[in-house]
DNA sequence: ACACAAAAGTGCGTGCACGCAAAAATGCGC
DNA sequence: GCGCATTTTTGCGTGCACGCACTTTTGTGT
């Protein structure tokens, strides 16, 4: 009566198709450029129908992007589940944050280039830090023991930090000549982002 | 040489069009519901081409709110720029995004309950917020005399903090019971969500 | 093993967003 | 007034998102 928990067949034959998705989109992305891809493509590549394609993402970049993404909002709060709980909760925050940064650079280069070599990509890969908002949320919560809006509040903050940062980062000067040239590194970016917000959290941290 | 000037007479009438479409669809939608509104209707009674008006909009729904967007977009930069200069900086920009509430609860208020009752608009709507980033960060850079990332992130942190406010405010619990019920005034959800990022304000505030 | 309810997959039809290139409108110098 | 460069509008074609109803698959209870 419960096919909904983890261990179910049912849902773990669902996970499937949304990762064969994504993947086969990713890697047809890589060859043929993302322009090139059409969603019949990605679909006859995963082995289901383009309807069915069409209830698991509800865009070609974001199918593109999703297998980054998951791995992403996965990762954050397994960092900041690991930082020390009696650690100052800006801290913490940052750290996990951070963590994005240095670890994905790596897995995939050549996606992250194609990524953010591309303005749609981009924007869904931007898009993908609001979903980060959840488990920050949900953590933030766990270390304060505050309910109510704080959580909620903070964890948009940091996610709108985080997306300043990120935006700045790929494209460094929409417009406006920008002072600081932001040719550092992403982290560097982040952290200074994060930075601005962290009084925020301090004060939440009773 | 200019004609991209407030002055310049293409200048006026791109801006009619733009308004004749906006006035349509918010008048459209009133008439027949959201859904039964299409994009050809929305074209039709403003006089231009269904093409034209994907010109202008990208999608019908930001067609529908952008009437009120725009009057809000205004409205946030001219509050805060009314503020009192030696105003610290964060009850300025509390006042300033707490003016948005108050005041636009009356314009057109039928307007206002069709879209928080549509949850594609309302998803809009919401959006919208995020155009108040720009005039609120070259407000802030104004203020503090601070360049680089800072004003933009504590205006996304300020942007952020006031969606979350709102999505608390149209869909009180997606899911969770929620302690706070925020059967309160928008405006009380408002002040509780910005007062928690005040903080980072503070710290900036030199 | 069987039947049945729930859930995922599918086909179809509709409306929409948007690139592209041609046509109309506009503003400027003469 | 006149023609020219620029901008805006428009028509067309393509690919896409998604609601709906239907089929297939899956898990469970008997």
């Amino acid at each position: 009566m419960s096919p909904n928990e983890p261990g179910g067949l049912r849902e773990r034959k669902k996970l499937a198709t949304r990762e064969a998705l994504s993947a086969a989109a990713l890697r047809l992305a890589l060859e043929h450029g993302p322009e090139n891809v059409r969603v019949d493509d990605i679909a006859e590549a995963a082995g289901v129908s383009p309807r069915t394609y069409n209830n698991y993402f509800s865009s070609r970049e974001q199918a593109i992007v999703a297998a980054l993404a998951a791995e992403r909002a996965l990762r954050v709060g397994a960092a900041l589940r690991a930082r020390p709980a009696d650690e100052p909760l800006a801290d913490a925050v940052v750290a996990a944050v951070l963590d994005l940064c240095t670890s994905t650079d790596e897995p995939s280069g050549d996606a992250l280039t194609l990524i953010t070599s591309n303005p749609a990509l981009r924007k869904a890969f931007v898009q993908t830090l609001t979903e980060i908002e959840q488990p920050l949320a949900a953590a933030i919560e766990a270390r304060t023991g505050t309910r109510g809006l704080a959580p909620t509040v903070l964890a948009a903050a940091v996610s709108a930090a985080a997306r300043v940062a990120l935006e700045n980062w790929v494209s460094p000067a929409p417009g406006n000549p920008l002072l600081v040239v932001p040719q550092g590194s992403l982290a560097e970016l982040m952290r200074e982002a994060l930075g601005h917000v962290a009084p925020a959290l301090d004060a939440a941290d009773h």
